[in-house]
DNA sequence: CCGAAGTTTGGAATGATTTTTAATTTAAAA
DNA sequence: TTTTAAATTAAAAATCATTCCAAACTTCGG
């Protein structure tokens, strides 16, 4: 999306645009890469030597109250975010801990078993693929 | 499984036997609640008064070591574990936040797609359900 | 029993994340 | 523009889960 594109959809959205905040907007624009909030704070600094953690924090939570942004639970050590909303899941490689999109509906497929139906009503749901990347499998 | 079998399976994985872990495994076995390290923790201390934090984490260190514990990384905000190392999915209710199991394989149905075959070779998946257990949705 | 190796403990340290603070900046109305 | 309330900022402090540490204590084989 253009960067002026970025800046009239958070405007609407009634956030006040600094340019710490255009310039985290523009690093996840298009990310697919999952950072990390620290990985997002450094990414930004190159540009915004000045900025503070906790705009970054600041400006994740507020697109999270947007639905901008999506908290990915996947790595045990630290929270990592998701600039796509859209139901998804994700690939982990095991090696490297890259994490990678993965756009399917699996729905269909993952049914309940029949012991369990009347236990507890799905909403949703989310699929993790564990293995190795295509660079840690060749450098393997 | 009885408490003389528990002991006796860890005792033979070279794990010292003492009265702290013997409560961890007491806990732990057949628990299916996927207790975090403080649950674990104040599970123990109604017995084990004197027990420390430290203590707990390093049984779960030790156990995860020998496979016999695993890290369930669904919850944001701290770690649970699980007793049981078969593979298997996991139900989140979005209302209470409690974990319950699902003895499924959906490995067949749960195929990449095409464009990703090449670039993630898959060793294993892990789905997460979520919605409502049968609690939540009664009193809803 | 003895002793080596492993374990427990309480407290301190760590690291990610959140909150607070006081000063600055902004949006939007007049 | 000017005003003003609300939002934002950077830096510091607080929080919370988890890990580390050094000293005291157990376990278990011999
Ligand atoms: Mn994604
Ligand atoms: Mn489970
Ligand atoms: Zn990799
Ligand atoms: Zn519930």
């Amino acid at each position: 999306m253009a960067r002026a594109n970025v800046i009239q959809k958070y405007r609407d959205k009634g956030l006040k645009l600094t340019p710490q905040r255009i310039a985290i907007l523009d690093f996840l624009d298009g990310n697919t890469d999952h950072p990390s909030a620290e990985e997002i704070f450094s990414g930004i600094k190159q540009t915004n030597p000045t900025i503070s953690f906790a705009t970054v924090y600041n400006t994740i939570q507020a697109l999270r109250e947007r639905g901008e942004l999506v908290e990915v639970t996947i790595d045990p050590e630290r929270k990592h975010y998701d600039p796509n909303p859209e139901p998804h899941h994700h690939l982990i490689c095991s090696k490297c801990g890259k994490i990678g999109d993965v756009f399917e509906d699996f729905t269909d497929a993952l049914k309940l078993p029949q012991e369990l139906l009347g236990k507890f009503s799905v909403t949703s749901n989310h699929v993790n693929f564990y293995g190795a990347c295509i660079n840690c499998s060749k450098g393997n």
